[in-house]
RNA sequence: GUCCCAGUAGCUCAGCAGGAUAGAGCAACGGCCUUCUAAGCCGUCGGUCAGGGGUUCGAAUCCCUUCUGGGACGCCA
């Protein structure tokens, strides 16, 4: 289903086209790409094409010259055209009889909360994993960027038309799971009050002394008494259920849910490692070398051969991760999109190198990566939590500012930028805090509802109103900005990038307010005061819809 | 040394499958509340798009190169 907008875009395309075979100009078959767009500047009118400098090479002529046989082809009444232009280098601008742009509010009316869905992913099967932070300790700042930035790319995908699953790896297997249970082990000891000392690469943050605590009130002395094997066992499912459970409060706090967990441990459980090393040894990828086993991933543009079993018989991380990427295929996922930290860039090559020797397209796997974020407060970089004197945890900062700050700050910056996080701006209360502006922008047009149901103006149905009141300069920009959501869309899902959303969600809440203070909405004209009231409904309902995209709310009240 | 990301207004950033005079917010300065929320609106100021070369009718955008900042280069995970 297109909109008003891009069905008039297209006839007005199909126009051009037409026009540029009937001058003779090219033949079908070499008739260039070009673009028809809105210009940045109003005063190249409402559409413009360069197709006329597209035409300069094969053509060999002027561009305008060829703009003149283009224009002198054209039927413009089909394309409620209403001036036509040559400028500049050879642009051809037109002018539009923008009246049709009413109709968009029937089809946001109409569509409600999907006003702005699009079918560009036809069901395509896309797994999306992302934060997939090790269970040893809480989320910090790096994963709140991740979760804000995977959920709302999940979102913007699903809205796209894709089937969008999610999924979060845990890494419960690993030398690092060991170390948990030491770590607990020598903190619930000295909750006791015995001397224990932390192993060497011990976790040391606060959750882990908390669970400690935890677990003597439950438990009591008891496991002192059991064999260190058995007790460590212990720890070790206690401690990562404690974890696991800590993550998944934060995230549910934060608004991101997954569709499945998925343990690394499984996967030694149903020897995948195992299924997984002999394949790749039959495919030939495989060689021994100084007691270890090696995948040959140099072929497909690695810069070294990789290790997956060492030399003391266990596997590498590599191993599993491997066997799990694997699997993803196998349960039928057509694109696979993974969100790593950028500390892990260099472990992309080897990745993607493992699934060609598997004879996977690479490019069904795609890596995006999050670059780092920075915390200022009071204008000086902010490395530790002034209540703990750790690092900053993901609940500190939803503690200091709240959820909707974050996910809206998080998702404004496209992800490879190095992410500065204002923590007074982000709480600031006014017309600095991008935010509020936005959420402000969707509160008032509630509060004209309200007042207009006080002053006993009752919202009639579109039917019957007469929406070609709406005529003002003002009100055509705002129907458009609306119209031109799904393309925002499009875009944003096509190109991995939710921030652009933000961009456009902030354009139209700064149109509305503009428009708000130019001209009143309730007023002595009842039909325009209705035709407004359904323009501002219009404007609602798509500022909701963006600000769910991104996981922010839409406050009836402020 | 190799690889990845970034370098655009005083600050934070958009723009980068080439297009017209490079945009926005903040900061600074000046205006606007007897009318639907001033968490708002209107205006002014502000730029060698890091430097250099190339491709092109046209480059912030593509290619090469230098510099600067951040990150990664394990038989850790």
């Amino acid at each position: 289903m297109s909109n008003v907008l891009e069905l008039t875009k297209e006839t007005l395309k199909a126009e051009i086209r037409a026009s540029v075979l009937k001058a003779g100009i090219v033949a079908e078959a070499d008739l260039p790409e070009f673009v028809l767009e809105v210009p940045k500047d109003k005063s190249h009118g409402d559409f413009s094409t360069n197709i006329a400098m597209q035409l300069t090479r094969i053509a060999k002529q002027n561009p305008r010259a060829i703009a003149e046989a283009v224009i002198a082809g054209l039927d413009l009444a089909r394309a409620a055209v209403s001036k036509v232009e040559i400028a500049g280098p050879g642009f051809i601008n037109f002018t539009l009889d923008r009246s049709f742009l009413v109709n968009v509010i029937p089809q946001v009316a109409a569509a409600g909360s999907d006003y702005g869905r699009v079918n560009i992913g036809n069901g395509e099967k896309v797994q999306v994993e992302f934060v997939s932070a090790n269970p040893t300790g809480s989320l910090h700042l790096g994963h709140a960027r991740n979760a804000a930035f995977g959920d709302a790319l999940c979102k913007v995908l699903s809205f796209a038309g894709y089937d969008v699953s999610r999924e979060y790896y845990i890494n419960d297997a690993g030398n690092q799971i060991n170390n948990l249970s030491l770590s607990l082990e020598a903190r619930y000891l000295q909750a006791l009050g015995q001397d224990a000392e932390m192993p060497e690469d011990g976790y040391h943050g606060e959750d882990i002394k908390g669970f400690a605590q935890d677990l003597v009130e439950a438990e009591g002395a008891r496991l002192v008494e059991l064999p260190s094997e058995a007790r460590l066992a212990y720890l070790r499912t206690f401690g990562l259920e404690k974890e696991l459970d800590k993550i998944k409060r934060d995230l549910g706090r934060f608004r991101v849910h997954f569709d499945h967990w998925f343990s690394e441990t499984s996967i030694y459980e149903k020897g995948l490692t195992e299924k997984v090393l002999k394949e790749l040894r039959d495919l030939g990828h495989v060689f021994d070398l100084d007691g270890a086993v090696w995948l040959k991933t140099t072929p497909f543009g690695d810069d070294k051969e990789r290790v997956l079993v060492k030399n003391d018989g266990s596997f590498t991380y590599l191993t599993p991760d491997i066997a799990y990427h694997r699997d993803k295929f196998e349960r039928g996922f057509d694109r696979l999109i993974n969100i790593w930290g950028a500390d892990h860039h260099g472990y992309i090559p080897r990745m993607k190198a493992a699934m060609q020797a598997f004879g996977y397209d690479p490019s069904r796997l795609t890596v995006l990566v999050t670059q780092m974020v920075s915390l200022f407060q009071g204008g000086e970089k902010v490395k530790m939590s002034k209540r703990t004197g750790k690092a900053v945890t993901m609940e500190d900062l939803m503690d200091e500012v709240g959820v909707d700050p974050i996910r809206y700050f998080f998702s404004m910056r496209s992800p490879d930028s190095h992410l500065d996080f204002d923590m007074d701006l982000a709480v600031s209360k006014s017309n600095e805090n991008p935010v509020f502006y936005v959420q402000y922008a969707h509160a008032r047009i509630c509060s004209v509802y309200r007042q207009a149901e006080e002053q006993g103006v009752a919202l009639l149905p579109l039917s019957e109103v007469r929406l070609e009141a709406l005529d003002k300069e003002a009100e055509y920009d705002l129907l458009q900005k609306l119209a031109e959501l799904e393309e925002e869309v499009r875009v944003a899902a096509e190109q991995y990038a939710p921030h652009r959303l933000i961009r456009y969600v902030y354009e139209l809440a700064s149109q509305f307010h503009s428009y708000y203070k130019a001209e009143r909405v309730i007023g002595d004209d009842a039909n325009l005061s209705q035709a407004r009231l359904h323009l501002l409904g219009a404007v609602r309902t798509t500022i909701a819809n963006v600000l769910a995209l991104v996981g922010v709310s839409a406050p009836e009240r402020m």
